[in-house]
RNA sequence: GUGGCUGUAGCUCAAUCGGUUAGAGCGCUGGACUGUGGCUCCAGAGGUUGCGGGUUCGAUUCCCGUCAGCCACCCCA
């Protein structure tokens, strides 16, 4: 075997690429009924666009070089730098709120394992210049609404909302100091897959107490609104921490989706940029890695364009949602797009098929014939393997008659149709 | 980047203790079937056993390296 991807880079044949052209169908069918528009950017960026503004995190693992130029460029790990930048240059000509949303391919140079590529494509919905919560609250609904599209329900999948106001809050109030706040966070995000002794380590060796790390645990055991809240009233500034939280825990239940919802103050995510609320969507067995994630950014735009736009957004990607669907048997059938197959019974048939199928074609009927004599029954099995709807048979006896065999390939019947008909493609 | 496990046909797998020409099912191609697909039967093509080296009379099998995949870290789109 000679000649493959890349690792972590994948070849898509064409059932494959039906499968994807499915899941971008529904992504943009969604974001439609949501009143998104469409944009785009480059897959490749000046490595500055992320090293500045990102993080760390990114910039480990970007895929970046040089070019010719002696630039220094990246692949785009992620597609908010750009988007920023975009809304950043006309900013004062788009009305707002933005709602715009991308399937860009977003590229990352890490050790692939399961649900976790070099390279995947990613739907990327943001609302711009909106701080309120209702367009937190708006996104997360559209989240859910997508895995409804896709014929998933509150059993097989859950949104986890956070925020990070809160967290810092209740950290705060608890008597941390705010250079032990990233430890918190950290420990906070691990504490349902690291052990507690090997948690009460780290924060021991940021100078965290008995007395707060107790309490840190604690945080991190809060799931519902009400616990949250209760948690919040003890501390100082934590009703209005609070509110936004509360608002979009508010505004799903109107919207119908408390089935979906669930809080959960251990989602933190890892990009630095998030402001507010933090969300993910995650398979309700939690066998794989998180379908979406995304929250609140409202600084980045400044950082990056230097005008002052609150941001809200979501990344979800192709790759662990493909296998959920894979997994859920959901996967869509990639079926064939023949319209007709035209079968030429003898040699001398040969020509008046290619004509019809050059006039069919024409009228943008997708059909295909054989390429070499061949058997009739070799050619209705290849009009069967290609999903044919039906075959259009024409020998020597239909041309004398002036009609075709039109034969239906699901149910066998068959029936001679009229040649002036079928020449304007109608098969009945 | 670190560690563990695994690599045999397009796919799923088999091959005794290290033994001769590496097999099967599915899929693919052709035939039985000359104007009617799906079923059945027959045949064929397809392999550097991931790659490189070592041990051995002999390696798919044992050893080392390397590459790739999976898993766990790291980290998370």
């Amino acid at each position: 075997m000679q000649g493959q991807a890349l690792p972590g880079f994948r070849d898509s044949y064409p059932e494959e690429l039906a499968f994807r052209n499915s899941i971008f169908a529904t992504w943009r069918e969604v974001a439609r009924r949501y009143g998104f528009q469409e944009y785009d950017g480059p897959p490749l960026e000046p490595l500055e666009l992320y090293t500045e503004k990102s993080g760390e995190e990114i910039v480990q693992q970007l895929y970046a070089f040089e070019d010719k130029g002696g630039r220094k460029v990246a692949l785009r790990p992620e597609m908010t730098p750009t988007l920023a930048r975009m809304v950043g240059a006309r900013a004062q000509a788009l009305k707002k709120p933005i709602r715009w949303f991308s399937i860009p391919q977003l590229f990352r140079y890490e050790r692939q394992q399961r649900g976790r590529l070099r390279e995947h494509f990613q739907l990327n919905m943001d609302i711009i210049g909106e701080a309120g919560p209702l367009a937190d609250a708006e996104l997360i609904a559209a989240t859910i609404d997508i895995m409804r599209a896709f014929g998933f329900g509150p059993t097989d999948v859950q949104a986890r909302v956070s925020d990070r106001r809160v967290l810092r809050t209740l950290l705060l109030g608890s008597g941390l100091t705010e250079a032990q706040l990233p430890t918190a966070f950290e420990v906070i995000d691990k504490s349902e897959r690291v052990p507690g002794e090997a948690l009460a380590e780290i924060l021991s060796k940021v100078g965290i107490g008995q007395r707060e790390a107790t309490i840190v645990f604690e945080v991190a055991k809060l799931r519902s609104i009400e616990t949250v809240s209760a948690a919040l009233a003890k501390v100082k500034g934590g009703d209005e921490a609070g509110e936004s939280l509360r608002t979009v825990i508010a505004a799903l239940g109107t919207m119908g989706l408390s089935e979906f919802v669930a809080v959960d103050l251990t989602i933190v995510r890892g990009l630095a940029y998030y402001t507010g609320i933090v969300f993910e969507l995650f398979d309700r067995g939690k066998e794989l890695r998180a379908i979406c994630g995304g929250g609140r950014y409202d600084n980045l735009i400044r950082e990056i364009a230097g005008v002052d736009l609150p941001c809200v957004g979501f990344g979800m990607g192709d790759v662990v949602l493909g296998e959920l669907l894979a997994e859920q048997r959901k996967r869509v059938e990639a079926s064939g797009q023949l319209d007709a197959f035209l079968v030429a019974v003898g040699g001398e048939d040969v020509a008046p098929v290619l004509q019809l199928a050059a006039g069919l074609r024409d009228r943008g009927i997708a059909v295909e014939y054989a390429l070499r004599n061949q058997p009739i029954r070799k050619q209705l099995e290849l009009a069967a393997a290609r999903g044919a709807s039906r075959a259009v048979i024409i020998g020597p006896d239909e041309r004398k008659a002036k009609v075709a065999v039109v034969r239906d390939l699901k149910t066998g019947k068959q029936r001679k149709v009229a040649l002036t008909k079928v020449r304007k493609g109608v098969f009945q």
